[in-house]
DNA sequence: AGCACGCCGACT
DNA sequence: GTCGGCGTGCTC
């Protein structure tokens, strides 16, 4: 008697197992393909992930429905990826394989684009009743352009009712589709200055092994002009290549500066698409077409099957880690695929990640130097500014207000940067001190001018904020720290004449507005640029002459092993906005710490040194990159139940070669009303610490927990308060 | 995550 | 009497 087949299947969702099915005579199965099965009283589509497995004694198993398709969804190679994910980030296997599945896979849906149908007219003339006015003006566009696609249609404004309609009355029918715009000539590879050439040949040679290269090109560098020649001279016509950016990086310009070297090769996947795009893109990829991918984090785990060189630009950049869910990151997913892949990986920023920099050092990567700026532009001069004791005006002193100035008389343009961060406005009574706290989390509350309204950045409550102190009634409350409408009207007012243009979350929430202040600063008329953090990154302002940052304190003295590190990334990317074109630049760093040594080595420049020194800390601290760390966290309705969770699991992670911190509660302990606290874990040993995750995750899997505690595990934790 | 089952409170 | 609140447990 032969045994029955058995195949293993993943499901989307939240559970650390898998469910194993029979599989009925007539289905050929393989890894990563998708199934329907019957899953309690619903049916679900899965994944297999495995064939031919022993029965699990005692369970009367169920039989999968059907096969999707005949096919893989997620190919060998993908699948492999994100089991290592799945095991690497302690996040369950079934919810990493199918967010590497468009939505509508997800749900089950065909592996097909929705047929997008061409019509033309089947009569010169549309008899219809005299009211049908949507139907004639439809009939007269078909008319007007012959072989228009459906969606063309539903987009300027008809129903596919409407067009069934038309159909069934036999005006207009099927047909051949339009042609679409001609092929365009792609440019050949771009010339390279001396500087870039050199770095250039330095770039791996062959596409058909693994190498990890990380290339530190100072800002203004021409990093791009590297990636696009070296794509141009590397990647043959069947190939297909990666580039990752961060979310903020995928400007239209960006992409039409792709477009003109590889035309329609260029293909986009970021979180704007819709569920159509998103099918449609996934399945050019997934059936192996020769498309250059401009992505965000998510694009590493899409089905490539002939993936030759993967890049990820800014690669410093902390969006590259996803904050909830799979945490993982897209830098590092993306140098595990070319390894598993063989194929080159290259690592682009003007401040590496510690750890990339570390590699570097270590020999992992090699390591490419590009410290000179593209053009006739020059790096620019930094230069600190101690505030102790000096009159501020909303946070600006005399001696920055006289540069800007002299900036706007020389014609020229400036940008003040307002580092948001730990200064944020609060209301505050001079009388008594009081501060108005979120009454759900332990944070204070922000002011909004715009609307005179108190938010908590925290959560989702706000109120209408008071013109007298709350508690003591006294008139003498105001908002105290930086944000940049303050900063705004300080300028307006030093500066009545000059045009003061405000870049924050809040001046840019209507789409396109940031094309038409970048269009508006492009024209070169002087101008103040005021804003946060979205100023820093790969912007090109020829005209910007002088940079000052408000404050630059504010990492220094953070919690976060990381602060100092992103601090200094923030202000180097915000400097490289001064200078871009051939005047020189300046950057004024306003600090109450002007001989802080790492302010002192920002000032000569050189992130290599400030780089070495910041590993150097590490290395005491014996923190990442030279330990692994992960963390758990909790959150429950006291601290106490937190804590308490928190407390069973030290124990069981006790052990030679790891070393846990906590449990403490965590820096905003109370959010939205919860209570929340984390254990912190690191070890020399990755793979010891993966594998005391394992039991630790088992653990809380199979405990009773209250149902209104939660935990989660982060592996490479971004912040750690 | 869903979904059902089950056990208590306030309604016609 | 029964409608529905959400706590608990299970899904091959």
């Amino acid at each position: 008697m032969t045994r029955p087949a058995i195949a293993r299947i993943a499901l989307n969702r939240p559970l650390r197992r898998l469910f194993d099915y029979l599989i009925p005579d007539s289905l050929e199965l393989a890894p990563g393909q998708r199934v329907t099965v019957p899953f309690g009283r619903q049916t679900l589509t899965g994944l297999v992930v495995e064939i031919g497995v022993e029965p699990p004694p005692g369970v009367n198993l169920k039989a999968i429905k059907g096969t999707l398709e005949a096919w893989p969804a997620l190919p060998d190679n993908t699948f492999n990826l994100l089991t290592w994910a799945s095991d690497y980030y302690q996040h369950p296997l079934g919810e990493c394989l199918f967010t590497a599945l468009p939505p509508a896979l997800r749900r089950g849906r065909p592996a097909q684009e929705k047929a997008d149908e061409s019509w033309h007219p089947a009569a010169t003339e549309a008899v219809l009743p005299a009211n049908a006015h949507r139907q004639v003006a439809l009939f007269n566009a078909i008319k007007e352009s012959p072989g228009i696609s459906s969606s063309a249609l539903v987009k300027s404004g008809f129903s596919r009712a409407q067009i069934r309609n038309l159909q069934q009355k036999d005006l207009i029918t099927e047909g051949a589709k339009a042609i679409t715009a001609p092929a365009t000539k792609d440019l050949p590879a771009p010339t390279l200055s001396a500087a870039q050439q050199a770095a250039s040949a330095q770039m791996p040679e062959h596409t058909h092994e693994f190498s990890a290269t990380l290339l530190y090109g100072i800002t203004g560098s021409g990093k791009t002009e590297l990636y696009l020649h070296y794509l141009k001279k590397h990647l043959n016509a069947n190939e297909q290549a990666l580039v990752l950016v961060p979310e903020i990086n995928l400007t239209p310009q960006t992409l039409a500066r792709f477009r003109r070297y590889f035309g329609n090769r260029i293909q986009v996947w970021h979180s704007a698409l819709n569920d159509g795009e998103r099918l449609s893109t996934w399945l050019k990829i997934r059936n192996g077409e020769p498309v250059i991918l401009i992505g965000t984090r998510s694009a590493v785990l899409l089905p490539f099957s002939h993936l030759r060189t993967i890049i990820v630009d800014e690669e410093h950049d902390s969006s590259y880690k996803q904050g909830e869910g799979f945490r993982y990151s897209g830098r590092d997913v993306a140098v595990y695929r070319a390894h598993l892949n063989r194929c080159p990986v290259i690592l682009g920023s003007a401040t590496p990640s510690l750890e990339s920099w570390h590699n570097a050092q270590q020999g992992k990567y090699q390591l490419i130097r590009l410290e000179e700026r593209a053009g006739n532009a020059k790096p620019p001069q930094l230069e600190l500014l101690d505030i102790r004791s000096r009159p501020l005006e909303a946070g600006l002193s005399r001696p920055t207000l006289n540069s800007i100035k002299e900036t706007l008389a020389r014609g020229e343009q400036a940008l003040v940067f307002v580092n948001r961060r730990g200064f944020a406005p609060v209301m505050m009574c001079f009388d008594c001190g009081h501060l108005e706290e979120c009454p759900r989390c332990d944070t204070r509350l922000t002011y909004h001018r715009r609307d005179h309204a108190m938010r908590c950045h925290h959560c989702d409550f706000q109120m209408a904020a008071s013109h007298t102190c709350p508690k003591c009634q006294s008139e003498n409350y105001k908002p105290v720290g930086q944000g940049t409408e303050r900063t705004e009207d300080t300028l307006a007012e030093q500066f009545p004449d000059t045009p003061i243009v405000r870049v924050d979350r809040d001046s840019t929430q209507r789409k396109g507005s940031i094309q038409a202040i970048l269009k508006r600063v492009n024209t070169g008329e002087p101008c103040i640029l005021v804003g946060t953090q979205m100023l820093a990154k790969g912007h090109d302002f020829p005209n910007v002459t002088l940079v000052c940052v408000v404050n630059a304190d504010g990492g220094l003295f953070s919690v976060d092993f990381r602060a100092p590190e992103q601090m200094i990334q923030t202000l180097l990317q915000v400097s490289g906005r001064a200078g871009r074109g051939d005047k020189p630049g300046k950057v004024l760093i306003q600090t109450c710490h002007s001989d802080h040594p790492l302010l002192t080595n920002l000032c000569q420049g050189n992130y290599a040194a400030i780089a070495d020194q910041l590993l150097a800390e590490r290395e005491t601290g014996a923190l990442p990159p030279y330990r692994a760390m992960a963390i758990v966290r909790a959150e429950a309705e006291t601290m106490q139940n937190s804590l308490q969770l928190l407390d069973t699991l030290k124990p069981m992670a006790q052990s030679p070669g790891i070393e846990i911190w906590g449990p403490l509660p965590a820096v905003i302990a109370r959010k939205a009303d919860r209570h929340r606290a984390q254990l912190i874990l690191c070890s020399d040993s990755r793979g010891h610490l993966n594998r005391v995750l394992t039991q630790l995750c088992q653990y809380l899997d199979q405990a009773r927990l209250s149902s209104s505690t939660r935990w989660v595990v982060d592996v490479d934790p971004q912040e750690t308060g």
